[in-house]
This record gives C-alpha cells, structure tokens and sequence, in this order.
DNA sequence: ACAAAAGTGTTCAGCCTACACCCATGG
DNA sequence: CCATGGGTGTAGGCTGAACACTTTTGT
C-alpha cells in the first residue's frame, strides 16, 4: 500500500477545498522519521516547490491523535509498528504554512484566500520515529515532489518551523536513549555490538569505551546472542544479536 | 485579578453559544495544579455538580498555546511565573464532556444538541504546575461551583478521563524530579533542608538517607544558606535556604 | 605468523549507602 | 544534662572509566 489513504479517498482539488470537513481544523501532525545509514543520522524529507518539509497529515474526526500517527507513518513508510514517540507541541500564535498551499490551489483552479482552510493556523503535534531505513519504502502523495534522507547536519532548507521540529527531534533522541533502549530500531532485525556501539557514538556525537559499552549492552538482558554464523570481513568477525521477544 | 479574563468579556450564556468564535475548535488545555501540604501531595480542583475536574482552559485564536497555559494559570491561581511543564496529549477518538455542559445550556436557555460546540471532542493538551499552596489563590469562574485541594491518594469523582490525567502528573512529578531540581517550587521561597527532604519523601513515596539527600542537594549548588535565625522549635533549628538567582 | 577486529579482564577512582558521631537548643 | 532534631564525617560496596590482554580469522 504505497498510497495516502487519505488521498486516495479524495483527489488533490477536494482535499484542498473541502479537507476541513473529513479532519480536524487548526491541528496537524508532523513526524520526525530518523534512520541510519552511512554511519549517519538521517531524516525523511518530502518536497513541495523549493523547499522540504517533515512527513505530516491531519486528525481524521472519528480517529484518536495515537491512531492518527499510526496512519500517517504507515501511510508515508508502509511500516507497520513503528516505534514512535510523542515530541513536542508547536503552537505559535501565527503558525501557518502561508504561501506553501497557493500554487496548489491555484493549479486546481480554485482561489487562495485567506480563509482557505490550508491556509488557517495550525497547532502540529510532533512526534518522532525510529525505522530501519532499509526497510522503509517512503510514499509520496499528490503534493509531494519527491522524497530524500538527509543528515541532520545538512538539512536542506525547509518550509516554516519544520527545520527546528526536525533538530528538536535529533536532540531529544539523545536524552531519551539514556534512559531506554530504543535505538535498535534504527538498526536490522539482526545486528552486531559493533554495529550498535557505532549507532550509538553517532547519535551521541562521542566516543564510547568498547568495553564499557558492550557490558552495558548485554547486562540488560535485552538481547539475544545468535549462534555465530556470518563470515564475510577480514580478523574476527562478531557476534549477531537480536532483540529478545517481551516476556509478557 | 481573580475572575476569568475570558468570562469577563463574555457571559456565560454568549461563551456557551459562541464562545467557538474566540477559540480554537476541538482543542482544549488541562493543568494539574500540585501544590504540597501536610505532608501531602494535593491537586487542585473545580466542582461542577457532583464530580470534579482539573482547571482548565481553551486557546484564543490569535495566541500561542504556551501563552494560553500562561493566561489559564493566572486566571485560576492568580500566579505569575508559576513552574509548568507539558505533560502529554489526550486524545482519545470520542473524548467529549457529554452530559457536563448540558445543565448550563438549559439555565440559559439554549437547547443542547448534539452540534454545540462544547459538546464535540476535545483533543485535551495537558500540563502539569508546581504552586507553593500557600501563595495561591484559587479563583472560580461562572460554571464553578467550589475548589478544593485533593490529596492524590483521595481525589474525588471526575469528569471523563481527568482522574487518569492527574495520576499521570503525579507519576511523572517522580520521573521528573530525578533528571532536575523543580521541587522547590512546591514549597516557600525559603525552606530548610529537612522540609525539602520530607517533600522528596512524599513524593517518590520512599524513605532517603538524611545525610546523603542534603550532601546531594548542596553540591547542586543550587541554594543558598541564609544567615540563621529563627529559633522557635525544640531541638537545633536548621538552616533556612532559598534558590540562587540564576547566572545569566 | 601477523594484522585486524572482536571479545573479555583488571585496576583505579568516584559515587552511593548506611550508619555513626557531633552540634545546637529547650525543657 | 538529657532528649530532640539538624548537620557532618567515614568505612564499605558498587559502578563506571581507561586500558591491557586474549581470541578469532583472513591474508
């Protein structure tokens, strides 16, 4: 299912003239989508004209904010249990895309005006994801122009606020994985210590005792060793974990 | 100032019947006000007919919703500068008030159907406050019936889902308090160590080593030892401190 | 056998814990 | 001068940091 759902039900010329009646006005819903690659940190993107912005949708009226994010996520990476976490509400007092929805309109022939529901102040609710980028086949709906990963330290320019939701989110990763372990969702289903220990050093921006970091790791007891199997790189090669199935 | 700004420009039966035209639609602000006591943690609440619920608010059009958590504090607890913090979003698919509104409607004279717009769902953005219980001043506005302080141990029947709302706060005050200083704001400008002690007790509902909890807050660096004075208790009277200023 | 990369062990310092001891005051 | 309650010191244990050593495998 590679397409909104959303803009499957209604084409771009209704969804811009009469959205405001299938989803909540004033609120939307931004998703910081974080993936790692390349020994790097790295954001979905989607592009409207010159500038990208974060993955986003709206609040359908019969549907709760959580189901909402659900939809959005699985809409824009066609994953399924996402691990996503609530971020951070935007809520200045003139919060509003402006100019961004105007051709759109203007191309479907209908006015842009001030009223236009796209057009009003939205309230965004952000949260933040953490996929597998392999595993993650991002979807592009009618307004948008193309997708892209990019470095939280080359991001390109963005539209409105979304720059600064997008490093809010890369900075929040940081205090939450001292607390929990989460950040084998970037990661395959199957990954080495090394892996994680360079996964970590990246989001941390600092280097991190092998040793120290490996008995930490598996004093959790979060995590599963596999029988050794994988040669494929010269010296020794290491082990291959996964993560433990929660004992319910 | 200890009326409602907003029902001072509007009267209750205009704020029932187009209170929709100043605020945001489906969108309202909850706030746990904590206050300490008697050894206790207390919560403050407004009645109205025979169950509670937390103060709260909606967000004018044109302001910010941190500018309006602002404003809902100083209408309900005639406090500036109080310490808040978000707390999370509530937002489940069908989280209205049903039955609460329905009384006013019918004093004023207005039918209550089901398209008013106090009766539609509400995504609640909740917060939670610390007051010092002593220095505030609760305020009722026109659909209030009383206010009282509930320990978190007895709160009384609430309205829809704000009992869990205050338990959340109350749960994560606990979280909280580890990762940075904010219990102060629970207690006078000036307090002793044995007084924030009992508070850190209450809170995390667990007892602390004495010698341990007072080392670990003066090496914060945080307070400031005022010059002993006041001797009315039996026994050695403790230091009376206050926070430094911050260094900007 | 050697280099490279992974895994494990060892030592030391610092912090947390529990408890003991010292101080100030009122009766 | 003793009871009460506040303030400070100290010995033991645990955890984290730095680094050394061992293991595995390709060349």
């Amino acid at each position: 299912m590679s397409q909104s759902y959303f803009l499957i039900l209604m084409d771009l010329k209704n969804f811009l003239e009469n959205g405001n009646e299938f989803v909540l006005p004033n609120l939307s819903i931004d998703i910081v989508i974080i993936g790692y690659s390349a020994e790097e940190l790295k954001c979905l993107l989607l592009q409207i004209d010159d500038k990208w912005l974060l993955p986003g949708g709206f609040i359908l009226k019969g549907e709760s904010v959580e189901d909402a994010v659900k939809r959005v996520l699985k809409e824009r990476t066609s994953l399924q249990d996402t691990h996503f976490k609530f971020l951070e509400v935007f809520g200045d007092k003139d919060r509003r895309f402006k100019e961004m929805w105007k051709e759109f309109y203007q191309k479907s022939g209908l006015s842009w005006t001030d009223d236009c529901w796209l057009n009003s102040r939205f309230i965004t609710l952000a949260y933040y994801a953490l996929v597998n980028i392999e595993k993650t086949f991002p979807a592009l709906n009618e307004t948008d122009q193309a997708f892209d990963w990019f470095s939280f330290d080359k991001l390109p320019n963005m539209w409105m606020d979304h720059r600064s939701i997008a490093l809010t989110a890369r900075n929040r990763l940081k205090e939450d994985m001292k607390q929990e372990q989460i950040t084998f969702n970037l990661l395959p289903a199957e990954f080495t210590m090394p892996q994680l220990h360079q996964l970590h050093q990246t989001i941390l921006e600092e280097k991190l005792d092998r040793s120290r970091f490996q008995k930490k790791m598996l004093s959790t007891n979060l995590f599963e060793r596999l029988p050794e199997q994988h040669q494929d790189s010269p010296g020794r090669n290491p082990y291959h974990y996964r993560i433990k199935a929660k004992n319910y």
